[in-house]
DNA sequence: GCAAAGGTACGACGACTGTCGTACAATCAC
DNA sequence: GTGATTGTACGACAGTCGTCGTACCTTTGC
């Protein structure tokens, strides 16, 4: 019946974008990992083709943390959900921070951390 | 002389900098702020030159997660402790990512903090 | 000697984090 | 319809975080 299929996922707007909270979100080596691949790839993808290395739960999790933080959008499509990085609105806020930190995120040994 | 105040303050290596440990100890809005204030001056302060909302104890556990992080490096000199931002370490790690932060934290002379 | 000033060390506390397992919901394929 | 697929919700757990207060150390100054 009135079952809301296409429930909007909320995301922060542009403007309420903050840096600690962008750090914060980056600053693990799981989702540093997820926003490198979605950076990496021009389009959408699902949560289930990252190779991540926790299980379904800990992905959810991480997922909303990034997508609470503004860095990615999420958006319902049939049983799966497609990420998107939001390239522009962070771009926008704080403009070279994600390049930068992807590109200091290149070097495998930078982002060496515990993930494990 | 007897007395050996020169290092007993142990700091990470350049190349053992690691990306999610700059980028945690940047998510705190504290340490951001100290990091902030570090590279507006150039030069040396002591760890009370700054007006942080937080107590001794908690100053002096800031700025320990800020060595540790390889962001700051801290020289004792009588009862004062002197702290130094590691520019070229950082540059030569994560090249822009400094100038990149503090310039979305609102800095607007990060931009140029390396380039004159 | 004594006291003050700048910091550290330690223990404590509540809050949050990353992880998991199980249970559940929605859609697709048959 | 049934079952598989994709992902969420909830609860639990140990570990870490940011904060504080108190005690302590080292140097400076009298």
């Amino acid at each position: 019946m009135s079952i809301h299929a296409s429930e909007p996922i909320a995301h922060p707007l542009r403007d309420e974008l903050e840096l600690s909270a962008v750090l914060h979100a980056l600053s693990d080596p799981v989702r540093l990992m997820i926003v490198a691949e979605l950076a990496k790839g021009d389009g959408e993808c699902t949560c289930g083709s990252f190779a991540l290395p926790v299980t379904k739960s800990t992905c959810t999790h991480h997922f909303k943390v990034l997508r609470d933080a503004g860095l990615i959008q999420q958006r319902q499509q049939g049983t799966t959900r497609l990420n998107t990085l939001r390239r522009d609105d962070l771009e926008s806020r704080f403009p070279g921070l994600l390049a930068t930190i992807l590109a200091a995120a290149g070097d495998p040994a930078a982002v060496v951390a515990h993930a494990g």
